[in-house]
DNA sequence: ATTTTTCTCGACACTATGTCTACTATGAGG
DNA sequence: CCTCATAGTAGACATAGTGTCGAGAAAAAT
């Protein structure tokens, strides 16, 4: 709660040129800050005070840094949207058969909801006032989505997945909607790993069914 | 936007004994003005002064009548979960097959979201800080779980459907999230009948495919 | 060493919430 | 018709948060 300044990313060498500026430095402390705070309330209820006051620096200093609390989510997003793409990326890569692959992207999406649940939701809930912020959101998922639209095309036309309609995007946004919600729910409450286990097993299960009938 | 007051429920017999109060009347009148004013703008942005003031009293009145923002809220929610049970109810016993059924909860569930999106929207963003407005949503969830999870074990015992796992409960649960996303986005933005019909089919093939197998 | 850029903060103006207190209608019982 | 309890009303106040401005300190570049 009193970690003052620099905790933010590490500068293993001491003050070198070229090195993140000071400036630089608050900004992620801010952001920390502002990362710590959502695990323990909800967006709304974090105040520029306790963000400024967390990175050391006064209230006003803060704006020099941020225009408002939204666009300290939108850079904490942008954080963690690079990990969520990646992520998915190497699990979907890494399998070798449809069920693993859709076991793998639910367990991926499952654990980005548990790691950053709070923030994910926040994002939810600022993207329906901010427009840049929902301009942002909706690349990240539309990623996710043609992925999965593109993988259902490739299976029908290999002959293995029953035909539409539903065409593979009509597909893929309405499982991605399903997955959506269950994840977000599922960041809501504490959780044993053998819950989700079993959430991404019932996922798993109605995606294959959506795709390819029964097994 | 100047209507002040009396823009309540009608009050057709002049001043009659037993009718409404006139506090009555201001509480719906605020009741009223906060809807409408949901439809123009997003929850959050909503001041208790333009409550009052739309209800044709003073800001410090509003308190006489609500203790907050959330309270108003809440109110609006259960004016409207009454009318989502009971038209959940009637379209599914009118259905003759699982195929109408679905598309009949369909149909219902996107209906109450077109009408009821900034609400239904405002409802869930609340519930993430309001205890009271959570458990109280969360009945109104868990009624169309529980429904949509008889039927399938109804289905399954007459050999009709495929059997689990998932569980019928798990399954509905997770076609319910499904439903609920999907509901959520197309209530942001507007969206054509057709577009409206296009989804409820792919949902309704989704949730085929994921209790029969293919048809 | 001085100039420029980066960073800082106190003071201010503004908006909103919620409380408290005293006042004014309203209407039921005498 | 009075009269008095209660429902309803609003102004003043206390509090909390947001965002801006301008004067200046600290750091970096020249």
């Amino acid at each position: 709660m009193s970690e003052t300044k620099s905790g933010a990313t590490q500068t293993p060498t001491r003050r070198r040129r070229e090195g993140p500026s000071k400036g630089d430095l608050k900004k992620d402390a801010i952001l920390d800050t502002a990362w710590q705070l959502l695990g323990t309330k909800p967006m709304t209820a974090i105040t520029i005070d306790e963000l400024s006051t967390g990175a050391g620096i006064s209230r006003s200093s803060f704006y020099f840094y941020f225009d408002s609390r939204a666009a300290v989510i939108r850079a904490l997003a942008d954080r963690t949207s690079v990990e969520l793409s990646q992520s998915i990326r190497t699990a979907l890569t890494a399998a070798t058969s449809p069920h693993d692959a859709i076991t793998a992207l639910n367990r991926t999406l499952l654990a980005r909801w548990r790691a950053n649940g709070p923030l994910m939701r926040a994002m939810d809930v600022l993207a329906e006032n901010d427009d840049e912020l929902r301009a942002f959101w909706r690349g990240v998922t539309d990623d996710v989505v043609r992925a999965g639209a593109q993988s259902i095309e490739d299976e029908r036309a290999a002959g293995r997945a029953l035909p539409g309609p539903p065409s593979a995007m009509d597909l893929a946004v309405a499982l991605t909607n399903m997955y959506w919600r269950s994840g977000q729910q599922a960041s809501l409450e504490p959780g044993s790993e053998k819950d989700d286990e079993h959430l991404i097993e019932t996922l798993t299960a109605i995606t294959l069914r959506a795709i390819y009938g029964q097994p």
